[in-house]
DNA sequence: CCCTATAAATGGAACGTTCCAATAAATCAA
DNA sequence: TTGATTTATTGGAACGTTCCATTTATAGGG
C-alpha cells in the first residue's frame, strides 16, 4: 500500500470520460456544466482519492488564499485570543490561515516571513517581534503583499496598524489609581523598544502630570514582559527610600507577577499595594484577587485585522486606514485606596 | 509601485548572463557551479528582488518541507507549549511549521486537514478535536502523508501516538491522595468519549481499588475541560450526600476552576479540600495556593514528536512506534491531609 | 431546411521550477 | 596534435493546474 503516484485532474477525467478542461470546471464550480456531467466528475474525484494541488494552480492564478498570521509569542494567551478571533472571520470566508510563531525572535521572524513569501500567501497578519529591522518587510512591500500590524506597530513603518487606544488606557488606569488616593505610582514592566511602551507609559504619564502628581513621585521600571519581569519590578520599587503604593504594568502577565511577589513578602494585593493590569486576559477575572486591567477586546481586534486583510487583498491594496480600537478600565478587586490616604481626601467606597 | 510582474528565475538568468539552469543549480546551493558565477548569480537575485516560489518548485519535486501542525485548542496554554517543543526541533532542520487551530471542532478539523494537504504537506502533527470520526484521516493515509498524533489518540486507529502516561500519572495522583488520608475521592471533567480521559480515570480507578478505596467512595463528575468545568464539577459533588474530600482533575483548567469554586464558597484549597491538576502547566506552579499537578513534559512530548515526524519522512514510510512519556507528580500545596483524618494514620507534615 | 444564437465541452499554451541529457570549455596523458 | 577525462554550463521536457480560443451539439427563428 505504498504511495502510489497522486492521482491528477487527467486521471479524473479519464475516469469520467471528459476532457481535463471540463474537470477543471467542475473544481471551480462553474456554472457552464451540465449537472449530469458534474456530478459524473464529482464520483469520479471520489473515486480516485484525489487531491487538489493548490500549488499548481496557484502557478496560473496567481493569488493564493492563504494567509499567514505571525506572531510574537503563543505562549502569551493574550496573542491566542487575538489568533482566535481572527480566525473567526477567516473561517467564514472559507480561509484557513496559518499561524506561526517567532517567539519574540527577529531571525526566526525573518526565516517564518521568508518561508510564508514563498508559500506565496495572499496576505500577512503580523505582531512584529520585539527588534524588529526597519527594513524587516521591505521585501514584502515590493512583492505587493497586503500586510498589516496588530497590537505592535513598528517605528517608522506604513503599513497599516490595527490596535488598542494604549494612550487612553494607560491614562483611564492612572486616573483610577490617583483617585484612590495614591500619590506615588510606578509604571512596571515593558522596555523603550516597543512603540506600545511609549504609548502606556505616554498616557501613564499625562495622568499623573494632568492631575497633580509630582514628576519625582512617579517611578517607572522597565522589566520583561512576564510574571518573572513583574516579580522583578516590584522588587526594585520595594527597595527605593520611598517606594509607590501602586502600579500600572505593562500587562497582565507582569500583573501576576507582582502580586505574586506581594503575597511572597506576606502583602496583600490590593489592600497593601495596587496593582492594575492591561489587556485584560481572561485569568484576569480568575486571579486572586481578582485583576484590575485595562481591556482592549482582544478577539474584536483580530476580527478588525482580519476584515482589514480581506478587504486589501479584494481591492488589491497594500494600503489601509489604522484602526485603533477603544478600550476601558475594568474594576476589579487588585486595587483598594492608598492606605495612608484613608483618612484625607476622598473617604467613600471602603464598606467591607 | 503598483505590484509589477513578479521576478522569476529567468529574470535571474537574463541579469547574470547565464541560464536558468545555472541559477537554478546556485538556488540550491550546487558545488558543481563556479564560486564567481554563483556570486553573479546571487547579486542578480537581490536586484531583481526575487522571492522562490515553492509551488511551482513542488510541482516537479513532489515533497515540500511544510509540515502541519494542527491544534485542537490554541487558548490552552498546555498546547502552545507542545507547538513551542515542536518549533524548536522544527528550526534546527530548517523548516517552518504551520500551526492551524480547529478549535475542537471536527467540522473545522476537516477544512484544515483538507487546506492543508491541497498546499502539499510533507507531513501533519495532529491533536484531534473532541468528535473526530474514525474516517476523518484516511484520505491523509491513502495520500501517504505521514501523520502523528500528539496527546490525544483515536480509538482504532493505527497512527502513530506521542502522549504521556496518562495511567499511570492519574494512579500517582490518587494514590497520592489516598496517602494524605483522603477516602472520598472524586474525579473531575472531562468526557468518557475522549480516550485519554479513559486513560486517566482508569489510572485514577485502579489506584482506588487496589489502595482500598471502596468503589461507592469514588464519585466521577464528567464536564467540560475548563475552567467553568471545573467550577460545576465542584458545585455537583459538594451537593452530594457524601462530599468527597478530595478530587484528581481532568487537566489543569479544570483544576483551577475547582480552586476558584472552593474559594468563592469560603473553602480553601488544600486544607478543606485537596485538589490535583494535570499537565502541569506554568502556571500552575504560579496559582495560588500553588497546584499540585501531574507534569507530562509538554514541550519534550512536543519535541518528540517533531523527532518522530522528521524520521518518518526521511525514511518516507507512514508507520511509526508509539511513545509513552513519563510522568511525575509534582507535589506543591493544593492538597493537604484530610481535615477529619487528621488525627488518625499518617500524623506528620503540617507544621506550620 | 438553412442560418444564427446559445450551451456545453475541449485542446493547447502558459505558469516557474527541477533535472536529465547534452554541450562546451578546460585539463591532461600519450 | 589527438583523444579521453573532468569541470561548468545549458536546452528542453515535465510537473498539475487555469483559461482563452475553438469546436461540437442543441435549440430557435424564419
Amino acid at each position: 500500500m505504498a504511495s502510489r503516484p497522486k492521482a491528477t485532474i487527467l486521471d479524473i477525467a479519464r475516469e469520467a470520460g471528459v476532457s481535463k478542461s471540463t474537470v477543471s470546471l467542475v473544481l471551480q464550480g462553474s456554472g457552464l456544466i451540465r449537472p449530469e456531467t458534474a456530478l459524473k466528475v464529482r464520483k469520479a474525484i471520489e473515486d480516485v482519492g484525489y487531491v487538489y494541488n493548490r500549488g499548481a494552480a496557484n502557478l496560473r492564478k496567481a493569488h493564493s488564499n492563504v494567509i499567514g498570521m505571525v506572531i510574537n509569542d503563543l505562549t502569551n494567551p493574550f496573542f491566542a485570543e487575538l489568533a482566535v478571533g481572527m480566525e473567526r472571520v477567516f473561517q467564514s470566508a472559507g480561509i484557513v490561515p496559518f499561524i506561526a510563531n517567532t517567539a519574540e525572535n527577529p531571525v526566526r521572524q525573518e526565516e517564518v516571513l521568508k518561508s510564508l513569501m514563498e508559500q506565496g500567501v495572499a496576505g500577512l497578519i503580523v505582531s512584529p517581534a520585539r527588534g524588529t529591522t526597519p527594513g524587516a518587510f521591505r521585501r514584502l512591500e515590493t512583492a505587493g503583499v497586503p500586510v498589516v500590524f496588530a497590537m505592535r506597530r513598528l517605528p517608522d513603518s506604513r503599513i497599516p496598524v490595527i490596535a488598542p487606544d494604549n494612550h487612553r488606557g494607560a491614562y483611564l488606569a492612572a486616573a483610577h489609581l490617583i483617585g484612590k488616593g495614591h500619590r506615588r505610582l510606578a509604571f512596571f514592566g515593558g522596555t523603550a523598544d516597543l512603540v506600545v511602551y511609549q504609548e502606556r507609559l505616554g498616557g501613564f504619564r499625562e495622568a499623573c502630570e494632568t492631575l497633580g502628581i509630582a514628576r519625582r513621585d512617579v517611578l517607572v521600571v522597565e522589566g520583561e514582559t512576564s510574571r518573572r519581569g513583574g516579580i522583578a519590578c516590584l522588587e526594585t520599587a520595594l527597595a527605593m527610600p520611598e517606594p509607590p503604593t501602586a502600579a500600572l504594568c505593562f500587562n497582565d502577565a507582569v500583573a501576576f507577577g507582582v502580586m505574586l511577589a506581594l503575597r511572597k513578602r506576606g502583602l496583600e494585593p490590593g489592600a497593601d499595594f495596587a496593582v492594575v493590569g492591561f489587556d485584560d486576559v481572561v485569568e484576569a477575572e480568575h486571579y486572586m484577587p481578582a485583576l484590575t486591567s485595562v481591556s482592549v477586546d482582544t478577539a474584536g481586534l483580530g476580527e478588525r485585522a482580519a476584515h482589514v486583510m480581506l478587504k486589501m487583498i479584494q481591492s488589491r491594496t497594500t494600503r489601509a486606514e489604522d484602526h485603533i480600537g477603544a478600550v476601558n478600565l475594568v474594576v476589579r478587586e487588585s486595587c483598594g485606596p492608598d492606605r495612608r490616604a484613608r483618612n484625607t481626601p476622598a473617604g467613600m467606597g471602603d464598606a467591607a
